[in-house]
DNA sequence: AATGAATGAGACTTCATTCAT
DNA sequence: TATGAATGAAGTCTCATTCAT
């Protein structure tokens, strides 16, 4: 008697999952290009057949990869934020909250944080998000971002000059701060708060 | 007719210097591991046997174009600011260097930032600087940066705190800059400026 | 509710014989080796469990094929001919029937000529027939032309010479038509009738 | 000392033509998708990284086969031919050429002419040869071919009909011919003679 | 100093077959 | 009878490295 279409579903997508994390993290940690089928099946405990049954290859893993976990975790989580509120207090939830993912426990997140914010590196030939518009999930925090810079300096608590100028010196930090993260371990991490961060932002 | 031994010195420096700047340029843009020795004997326009003469593997390559090309070439820049003055303006000169580095037309420079900023990225295995102080050179930065806040600190310029939090603040920050300098390039790039990315440090 | 004995050995038998036909077309389409499993069970809309339960391997997949389908269609045609009559016409009647074969809508009767007319393209280790002679079936064709023109030779009708030399070039051009028959598609298809093919043979 | 680019040309011209010949056996016997490479590398003993210094992969092995083995070597032959005498002198010369191929000792004209006559049973994906007309060179014969008959049947030799139907039957029957010659070696093989195969076409 | 043909280990991928249910 | 997840051997292909000249 075969297995319910419903177990089917369930142990496929348990598996698939498997694959996935243990993806995800040795894509982050190693990079695209370093890291090997084996690895990854060594890391899920499958064999390369059924990693092959699962995904196309390894460019669909990557891609799998980013879609189903990592988008799938971090927008929720951005989304959660309150806009509604002053642009500044706005900008220090969202702060607040990749801040808790660096300097939280989950190893999962940061990964993710990681990979989101250094997709390019990963591979030479990343598909250029076709829409490089507020719609592009990956950008998605910088376009945020500048849109509370404008409502800030318009609510007369941010710096004049351009809000573009300023996403890229916040995200390329929390950019640099990801990477030391995974690296460095959490223990070893030194991470600035978001209030410190928001220097750079805040007229006084 | 035979060379004499200066020419032929000469032209061994020079095709070895070739395999170096061309390799610094496709390991930045590439990674460690996507780069293959056909993509550097092709850049480079010498062959397999000549490369293997100049370097053992591709593992020497790498830690010779980081210390022989990146090191050289951006250290004298960091040690030609004057540490004398007072702290905030040497930290000025200081992130004005790096200023210039990413908004300038030198390719090389960017790629040698971005290198020596992302050297972990580049390979699994990078031999840990065996001295994570003062002495290692591609931490330079960093260290010279956590002493320029603690004596604008107690200048009076800066704000309190941990000083590794704001040198680690500034240098993922520059991290940051120079992925997207590289991968951008010059036309849409975005940069703070020195003065935006002071006001982390700076008191009011 | 459970069904009967018999009903469990209609639903056997369509299934087996599902597979049979969607694989004879596979196999004289793509041929042995570029067939794969994969097709057949899609095809045949069952799983790879299923196949296994009722073929043991590839190979006998092929094997049952050519016995349970091919042959067995094929021999009761080439059968239904009268060998009574005097053997120009027989060999005119046993041509018909190939050409009309050829010309005719049934996909199945064309890809099972050009299957055991191309027997040995299909694959490296066909067991080769272990009697090359008159009880080999899928030589049976080649055996009862070399009869028959024995025969029409002795009625004065057929030109002298090697019957099998005869024989060899009548079903060598069958053997090209039936090739050209698939790969072409009946629209475009051109055949020589039998009469065209009988003058080679005839006296004139 | 480097290798002058005469010896190295050399060199390499006599490697990838050694591929070559050994692979248009392996083609013509096998077929494409039963060929692999390892098979290839041994009989032409070389290592798999000097085959695919040669060849982009096994398809590119396949065309070039084709092209720079199968062509070069058969057009010539057939171009060697007299077409200006009456039609069926010339139809009698090029059916004796392709004769001459079937049972003379030359094996690889004989893998030449079945590869040629059965190039779309080797791979599913054959590129359709862009111009399906008379510059297409392994069509070369058909065309040939059809413009003698219908020259014939002016110059009142050759029966009526469909030039294209007379052709495609002889066609078909050299391609059987080719078949059985490679597979039951020249000792057993069995071949109507030119003659034999004209009086499809001839006037009586 | 210089060439590029040649090697072979190891990566990526396919597919016939098995197995738990 | 039936399913499809799972396996692993074998195939295709890449690439760091060596070698004869």
């Amino acid at each position: 008697m075969p297995k319910t279409r419903e177990q089917n579903q369930l142990i496929k997508e348990e598996r698939r999952n498997s694959i996935l994390i243990c993806s995800l993290y040795l894509f982050a940690l190693k990079g695209y290009s370093s890291v090997n089928i084996d690895d990854v099946t060594k890391a899920a405990k499958c064999s390369h057949g059924l990693f092959y049954h699962y995904f196309k290859d390894k460019e669909e893993l990557f891609f799998s990869v980013i879609e189903e976990v990592a988008l799938k975790q971090f927008i929720p989580l951005i989304n959660s934020i309150n806009y509604n509120q002053k642009a500044k207090f706005a900008i220090h939830d969202l702060l607040n909250c990749l801040y808790e993912i660096l300097v939280g426990n989950n190893k999962n997140l940061v990964c993710i944080l990681y990979l989101l914010f250094n997709l390019h590196l990963q591979k030479d030939n990343i598909p250029k998000p076709k829409d490089i518009n507020k719609k592009n999930k990956p950008l998605l925090v910088y376009w945020l971002l500048i849109d509370l810079i404008k409502k800030g300096q318009i609510e007369g608590d941010i710096n004049d000059g351009n809000p573009k100028v300023y996403a890229v010196a916040i995200l390329s930090m929390i950019t640099g701060l990801s990477f030391n993260r995974l690296y460095i371990g959490l223990k070893r991490f030194i991470c600035p708060t978001p209030e410190i961060i928001m220097n750079i932002l805040i007229k006084k």
